[in-house]
DNA sequence: GGCAAGCAATGACTTTTATCATATCTTTGA
DNA sequence: TCAAAGATATGATAAAAGTCATTGCTTGCC
């Protein structure tokens, strides 16, 4: 696919884990760098494999998943605007612990290893940015252990909706600005499809969300907080 | 507590975290550390917490750990010798999410906040290699999220047994050589205390396993492979 | 517009796991 | 060394979740 227009400044992106670069490392990388695309349902790194770069995605939606037992997958999470899709396996010398798939049309920046380390080596804020990032997110991965293993699944439900509502926020019309199917939902919260497709029917008759079709809207955030058990 | 002798060495210690850096960072960071030890049972860091520094763990084994819902512990991981305690939260900037309580008498060095960022600032190999112990710690994560989603409680308990025999090993006698309540392991494979010693007792009349008391011995490692659906 | 494919919904039934009750074994400390 | 506390073991039962089967709804495509 051709570079697209909106390539050029991908890297300034506001949100864009490249953010506070200096101008010239930015400069730099965006000389090295190269703009790809992937349609929907596109697979962008491949568990097991070996990655040769980084992706910085600029816009689009992407789920991130392992294959356990039976080949059905686990949705670790979600990476949007200005994160990266890569870097763990680079970064820990490890085959790819998780493969990544575009939700909907997606475009991103890919940087090679070479660069993306020239980048860590000359840029100690970078790297400690990239530190504080991993560390963040060990801690979420170490909430989604607590609560596999210790909630039932309407409870994981809630949590997962109010977690998909923080991540993608809603469109015009109050949906979740997110397009997932019952299986997909269910691959995050460890169920069963058919347990998904009948807790959201008693979720909806109880009130606290509406959905239309796939859509789906949180119409009481605190309820969906209460049975979820977060207090924050 | 005293300083105890073996202490003098600990930054020195084969396996820790701080054996790559250059004798001169070393010999700062020993006039900047404090030695301390906890007994059995001791909690070193308490989830909500904000820390001031980070622990090296010298000798010793510690759990680490969340509370759920109803106050009931689920257990992430295990630290032992030569690895941090800490460091996760110091470095994202956040809460302790994980408490961590000593499993047995344990000598750990303090590194306090402002030494510890010196060290990372001074030693970009070091801040590398940090951030490549937390990638690496992210894909356990993720393989952790993947079991507990989708495997059942006898693969569970079969692969954290395995997980036990790999980081603590054995002893003379080939039992693990971690010492665990039954409500502990329960706490890990993230089920009822009664199941787990169900399916120990199951796993034992199977003969892939023994057990005295609350030690156990592996003794048949590829049975439970299988049993857990582990192929490597 | 209509048809096929995929997805969502729901009921019936089975399996897994949790909970409660109680008995027995281990460990620890006076 | 013995008693009490704590841990392990096991059975009975209940609750939660999974599986299978069937029907109906959306959506996208010719």
């Amino acid at each position: 696919m051709e570079t697209p227009h909106h390539c050029q400044m991908c890297l300034s992106h506001q949100k864009s884990t490249f953010s506070d670069l200096s101008n010239d490392a930015k400069d730099e990388l965006s000389r090295l760098k190269t703009c790809v695309s992937f349609r929907k349902g596109q697979v962008i790194i491949h568990e097991g494999a070996r990655p040769q770069g980084v992706y910085c995605i600029h816009r689009g939606k992407v789920k991130l998943y392992t294959m356990g037992t039976e080949g059905k997958e686990q949705i670790i999470r979600f990476i949007t605007n200005g994160e990266l899709i890569g870097y763990r396996s680079l970064l820990s010398d490890e085959a790819i612990s998780a493969s990544a798939t575009a939700l909907e049309d997606t475009f991103a920046c890919y940087i090679p290893k070479s660069s993306f380390f020239k980048v860590i080596e000359e840029n100690p804020k970078f790297s400690l940015k990239l530190l504080k990032m991993s560390c963040h997110e060990l801690g979420e991965a170490g909430k989604m252990i607590t609560s596999l293993a210790q909630k039932n699944v309407k409870e994981r439900l809630a949590e997962i909706l109010l977690i998909l509502r923080a991540t993608f926020g809603e469109d015009e019309e109050g949906y979740l600005d997110i397009s997932l199917t019952r299986e997909e939902i269910a691959n995050m919260v460890g169920t069963a499809t058919e347990s998904v497709i009948r807790l959201i029917s008693e979720l909806k008759k109880e009130g606290y969300i509406s959905s239309k079709g796939k859509r789906i809207a949180v119409s009481d955030r605190s309820a969906l907080q209460q049975i979820a058990n977060i207090f924050e």
